[in-house]
DNA sequence: TGCAAACTTGCACTTAGTGTAACTCGTATG
DNA sequence: CATACGAGTTACACTAAGTGCAAGTTTGCA
């Protein structure tokens, strides 16, 4: 049994390149199975209302099956999260190597603000406002993007970067940028119309500007 | 019964200046009881090897009982950092209301540098890295303390704040606070020494300095 | 003193989470 | 194609988290 939900540096994303095998594609289908009826469920029933028994019946899986997958109920939400945030490394890495850093993780975040990526995202952000055990998952799921975009930056920088500094600005990045989320979902309520997406993007832009010329301006 | 661990605005800290009944004194008591006892199981067993059971046991009360002040084995640590991280406000309130928002939270963060405050939320900060169901719990109460010096900001400022940047700023603050803590805890593995608390000091302002300069510069 | 409210406790119950062993299915090899 | 091995699934059993309820016990107050 490989299958595990921790950190497993080649368990998710199992050589990126090559062919995926029929197990690997049975083992995504039943992880995206799962978090989808988890999604479902959080939609009907609410956040906190309903039992890991439940996700893995409508998933089609034994409840033992889910444990294999994620560690809890919340989690099996919180990985739309992670996807979600994912995305952003990708982004991050094809911007040009002499480029601020502020300027790349802000065009790397800005590129996340599409209808397709934000329906989930936005929803269950707005959902973690009334659920404890949501919010402490999602925060989870937040600071390990933010451990990636550490990495990423140290070696775009090559030993040349400064922990402290690095470390203090892409948690401020990440701070702001769901501080815009905030503003965006308790402004717009989550429309995904182009108006109100530009509207996000400003936000962003704007909580991003602070950081690059500094909230005392 | 009003024992309770949630958001309670008059439970943890009823009518401020007033003398404690006795009630209020014994309450206390066993809150702090629980909480000792869950320091004293971590340091021996280490972060999740013990049960809420051992918890009430070492601290002399039910298993009922301790779930009524608190809702995990884990929160009973977090109350530390909660109990660390709520001596902020009285220093914020303290500064002069003309004074630059990034000056006031760097006075009042440098303020809690302090051995006798440091010391248990610095451990437990260390010990979080190793169990990811205590991260969880710390980074909640880390944004529990967010949330309190939002709302003392948006006091002081009356209306006229902008909540996008409040909000950016004081998330902005805490996740540089972590980002110096995480640096000196590494550097210096977290001696009390008094040079050693100046070199957080000296973190915690360059931190901020960021903020208040802007990352670009 | 005596009553009411606050606090504690035991009990019973649901759910989370995990180890283990049997079972099933995909894959590589002859 | 047969078949053997390893990956993934499942049932079962068990420990621990977390909660409602209905007692008991202590504290505050008239």
């Amino acid at each position: 049994m490989s299958v595990s939900y921790t950190d497993d540096p080649e368990g998710a994303v199992p050589e990126a390149g090559a062919a995926p095998s029929r197990r690997e594609l049975n083992k995504q289908a039943t992880r995206s199975a799962i978090a989808e009826s988890a999604m479902k469920l959080v939609r009907s029933k609410g956040p906190g209302n309903f039992t890991a028994d439940e996700v893995a019946a409508d998933a089609g899986v034994s409840r033992r099956t889910f444990f294999n997958y994620f560690p809890s109920p919340e989690s099996a939400l919180a990985v739309h999260i992670e996807d979600f945030l994912d995305k952003v490394l990708p982004h991050f890495h094809a911007r040009p190597a002499g480029e601020p850093l502020v300027e790349s993780m802000l065009q790397a975040l800005t590129a996340l603000a599409d209808p397709a990526n934000l329906e989930r995202t936005a929803e269950l952000f707005e959902l973690a406002e009334e659920n404890p055990q949501m919010q402490r998952f999602q925060l989870e799921a937040w600071t390990h993007a933010e451990r990636k975009v550490v990495a990423a930056i140290e070696e775009r920088l090559d030993g040349e970067a400064d922990a402290l500094y690095v470390a203090s600005l892409v948690g401020s990045v990440f701070a702001s940028a769901r501080a815009a989320l905030s503003e965006w979902l308790q402004r717009t309520g989550g429309d995904l119309g182009p108006a109100s997406l530009e509207s996000l993007r400003q936000l962003l832009i704007d909580a991003l500007g602070y950081l690059r010329n500094g909230f005392s301006s």
